[in-house]
RNA sequence: GCCCCUGUGGCGGAAUGGUAGACGCGCCUGACUCAAAAUCAGGUGGCCGCAAGGUCGUGCUGGUUCGAGUCCGGCCAGGGGCACCA
């Protein structure tokens, strides 16, 4: 054999320098044919590409490279997600000036994607940290807030109080600042929200038409806004025990029906009727500060133990003027969801039991079980949340749970107090405001001047872009620009007396949420978008990225999507039409003695299986082989794209990604993966030239020579089955169709080659190497164009049209049908094609296996599946 | 704590409710070679059997079905998200 080594590293860039002067990745909006817009969710230009990234891009590549070939207009742009809390970080570490650093990153990064030959169309790349970005993201807060949908109010935050500074959620560790190591604290501060709450409704029905969307992430997303129909009741206060002049406690449940089995109310240690309870109790007043010396997260107040203050408020139930139930400020109460309190029934809420539990308060039990003694059932440390009847509960014992809702809902929307009805049918949403002002330094100036004469005054559209200054100093904590000397000083655009900008700038997720539509005329200096353009590409097809953004990215697009409708800069509500949310990429973990990490890069792997030990390449110190997990710094398991290109190649690197794992689940990054995938590269390559030595220059239609017929059946089968495949992501099957048309192709070639090939074989032979070729073009795309020059092609592999199946070639005249007994499989009956069932079962009958089984008896029941299986049950 | 997902050979995985293990990795045998690597050909879930074949087998457990990896109930284990990381 002579045939050359494929040289990766000579071939790539020369074939990226191809497609790139000859500009055919570039995407005009005026091009005729149909649109299919593939967006992959753009990187944070933290400095290097990641193979998470590599993992992302391949799988929108593929796609693009194929609906290229598919005959659409495809636009595939990047860009760079730049404003965010690393760069100032950075900055205080490395003193590096945030826009240097992401810029630098950006350029590094850039040419490490540009590395994997990745169809893109660079000239439509932005940044979100440019003003050229950022000057239309504040007109379109302008516009927001013109339509009533921002506001401003008061919200919690996590302030460190040695840094004097508010920390990310991030930056809380343990409930510790993670530089100043001072506990932290929840703040009030007023802040921006973009009011995503006016949405709710339309943002759950919308779920189910997002048809392309995985089920799991609309579930989510419907859990998170978490609409609940329930009941608000206004519950009076016994006057005699309240602080000031309260009279009644507003309550929100979806449990009414629950009401008789009430032993407590709890309100939120932020609710005012605890905060006025507070000014005469001290004790009161510390068990609050104490509630709120921990940080917002919700995770935290969630796990945090069940804790209660008695305020010795008391609630008189609604349905019972002699009944009072104690009230409780209760740190497992939110603020931000209903009303901020609750009536407390044990018997059915597990968080309500622990919480009697703990301070002795009791359980009655109103709903039981269907197979339950109700004179027997008691509750002690586990609540039942399920159906059954109603007991003592009065007027409604023996109703269901929903007659029982009903009832306790009609009875108190009858009954007035004041001049409002005690109870009130409502519907609740868990979605919260959006709140956008993060007070820091590197990311999109909020557009507004406040005035002391005229309060919040927006900045004229003529001002904009806000610009960041950029003589800002990260020598202490906090927020830069509200320290700058000069910058926050203006004239007031109204009134021209000395006003001061607003110093915070917006959340990052902001710059997120209409990038995609920039995309489509990312050149537009006065609009933020082209309407024609962004109606014409939008919605995305085809979106990737990673589930952990399932929720807040995805769903903050959504909404943004419909506020720039609302504000006519574009006409849809739906960005993403289709969604595919690709799994981590995850490695081995390597430990020294000392419990350090060892990266894979310099670590050495021998024996197999159990026998499997790890050595330092450098001192050959032996390492423990840890548990695989995402490939984090932390864990030094990161593998570093560049040196996967470098030493075998982006194709390798493509080809790797996309094998083996379902692209929805994590793929573990091997060193052996990464050889299969570079021997595969070599393998076809020597077949490729094997088959051009063999065919020739041959063309024109294989007749049907039994060789032929047989590699023309496995090309089609493959082409038509990777059609399938990329349609629906599903790589890994692609790779596997590839690999099965390259088994057919070499054992085609071989017997060619021993009995000397027919003119049909060649022709055949030929039309199968071609297709393979461009089966795995969207995959391997440097290697496919050094193939498809060798096979004599003048154009580029890129720009060849995607091939047509021959349905012909994909059927068979005779299926083998397996045939079991009882549903165990015990032989297989080869049928003609379009055999009727009673030919079928006549020729299963005849089976050895079958009559065996049935031992001279008729049998029960033959089950026929067409074209699939038979069942005899004897 | 709440919400969501995943679990199949030695390993990654395949399988519209219809032959469990496609395809790849690894391993074994053979060819080529002085030898090794590379390459090529064949084999490869466990147990019993010379074989034909049988039998067990998709985290555990119960159910629906002619038939369950797939659907339903209960559990166990691992992972993602929880509103200021992106």
């Amino acid at each position: 054999m002579t045939a050359d080594r494929y040289n990766a590293r000579e071939a790539e860039p020369r074939w990226q320098k191809v497609w790139d002067e000859r500009g055919i990745f570039r995407t005009r909006n005026d091009d005729p044919r149909p649109k299919y817009y593939v967006l992959e969710m753009f990187p944070y230009p933290s400095g290097r590409i990641h193979m998470g990234h590599v993992r992302n891009y391949t799988m929108g590549d593929v796609l693009a490279r194929h609906m290229r070939a598919k005959g659409y207009n495809v636009l595939h742009p990047m860009g760079w997600d730049a404003f965010g809390m690393p760069a100032e970080n950075a900055a205080m570490e490395r003193k590096v000036h945030p826009k240097a650093w992401t810029y630098e990153n950006i350029g590094t990064m850039k040419k490490q994607l540009q590395s994997m030959g990745l169809s893109l169309d660079w000239n439509r790349e932005l940044a979100t940290c440019d003003p050229a970005y950022y000057k239309h993201q504040q007109k379109m807060f302008l516009d927001f807030l013109a339509a009533g949908l921002v506001e401003r109010r008061q919200s919690k935050v996590n302030w460190d109080p040695v840094d004097q500074t508010v920390l990310a959620n991030e930056q809380v560790i343990d409930g510790r600042g993670w530089r100043s190591n001072a506990l932290v604290e929840q703040r009030e501060l007023t802040q921006w929200f973009f009011r995503i709450t006016a949405y709710s409704e339309e943002l759950l029905a919308a779920l189910d038409t997002l048809e392309r969307w995985p089920e799991k992430v609309r579930l989510m997303q419907r859990n998170w806004i978490g609409r609940s129909e329930g009941l608000l009741v206004r519950f009076a206060l016994d006057s005699a025990t309240t602080p000031s002049r309260e009279t009644e406690l507003k309550i929100f449940t979806t449990r009414h029906d629950t009401l008789f089995g009430a032993r407590f109310m709890a309100i939120a240690p932020d609710h005012p009727l605890a905060t006025a309870a507070a000014r005469k109790d001290p004790a009161l007043a510390a068990f609050i500060a104490e509630c709120k010396r921990h940080g917002t997260a919700q995770e935290i107040v969630e796990t945090a133990e069940k804790k209660g203050y008695d305020t010795g408020i008391k609630a008189i139930h609604p349905f019972d003027p002699s009944w009072k139930l104690p009230v409780y400020v209760a740190n497992f109460i939110l603020m931000d969801y209903g009303t901020g309190a609750i009536f407390g029934c044990p018997a059915h809420d597990q968080r309500d039991l622990d919480f009697v539990n703990r301070y002795g308060l009791g359980v009655t039990p109103v709903v039981c079980p269907a197979d339950v003694d109700p004179a027997s059932f008691v509750v002690t440390d586990t609540a039942y949340d399920g159906d059954g009847r109603m007991i003592n509960s009065r007027f409604l014992d023996g109703m269901s749970v929903p007659e029982a809702k009903e009832e306790v809902a009609r009875r108190l929307e009858g009954e007035r107090r004041g001049n409002a009805p005690v109870g009130e049918r409502q519907v609740n949403f868990r979605l919260r405001d959006w709140g956008i002002s993060r007070q820091r330094y590197w990311g999109c100036p909020i557009p507004v001047v406040h005035c002391e004469a005229c309060g919040v005054v927006p900045v004229p559209e003529k001002d904009l872009p806000v610009v960041l200054p950029e003589d800002v100093t990260f020598d202490r904590p906090g927020n830069p620009l509200d320290r700058h000397p000069t910058w926050k000083h203006v004239a007031c655009p109204e009134c021209g007396k000395p006003a001061r900008r607003e110093t915070d700038t917006m959340d990052t997720f902001v710059d997120s949420s209409w990038y995609f539509v920039r995309f489509t005329d990312p050149w537009n200096a006065d609009a933020p978008t082209d309407r024609a353009a962004a109606d014409a590409w939008l919605p995305v097809d085809q979106y990737i990225g990673g589930i952990e953004h399932a929720i807040l990215h995805l769903l903050y697009s959504r909404f943004f999507t419909r506020a720039m409708r609302a504000t006519r800069h574009v006409g849809l509500d739906e960005p993403f039409a289709g969604l595919f949310t690709q799994g981590m990429v995850v490695h081995e973990t390597y430990q020294r003695q000392d419990g350090s990490y060892a990266m894979p890069a310099e670590v050495k792997i021998e024996g197999a299986a159990d026998a499997r030990r790890a050595t330092l390449t450098a001192t050959g110190e032996e390492v423990k082989i840890g548990s695989i997990e995402k490939m984090s710094k932390s864990k030094r398991n990161t593998v570093d794209p560049d040196d996967i290109i470098g030493s075998y190649g982006a194709d390798v690197a493509r080809w790797f990604m996309l094998s083996d794992s379902p692209p929805e689940r994590d793929v573990i990054w091997t060193e052996e993966g990464v050889q299969g995938a570079w021997r595969f590269v070599q393998r076809l390559w020597r077949l490729v030239q094997e088959a051009v030595a063999a065919c020739g220059e041959t063309t024109g239609v294989a007749g049907d020579d039994s060789a032929a017929l047989a590699i023309r059946k496995a090309a089609h089968r493959a082409l038509a089955n990777v059609s399938e495949d990329i349609a629906k992501l599903r790589f890994n099957r692609c790779v596997a169709h590839v690999y099965e048309l390259s088994n057919a192709l070499q054992a085609g070639l071989a017997s060619a080659k021993g009995r000397g090939a027919s003119p049909d074989t060649r022709v055949a032979l030929r039309e199968a190497t071609e297709i393979l070729v461009q089966l795995f073009q969207p995959m391997m795309p440097h290697l496919a164009e050094e193939c498809w020059a060798a096979l004599g092609h003048d154009r580029l592999a890129a720009e060849a049209p995607w091939p047509q199946a021959d349905a012909t070639l994909l059927t068979e005249e005779t299926l083998t049908l397996p045939v079991q007994v009882n549903g165990k499989k015990r032989a297989d009956v080869t049928v003609p094609r379009d055999a009727a069932n009673s030919d079928i079962e006549a020729a299963v009958l005849q089976l050895d296996a079958v009559r065996r089984a049935l031992d001279g008896k008729a049998p029960k029941k033959i089950i026929v599946v067409p074209q699939r299986i038979v069942n005899v049950v004897a």
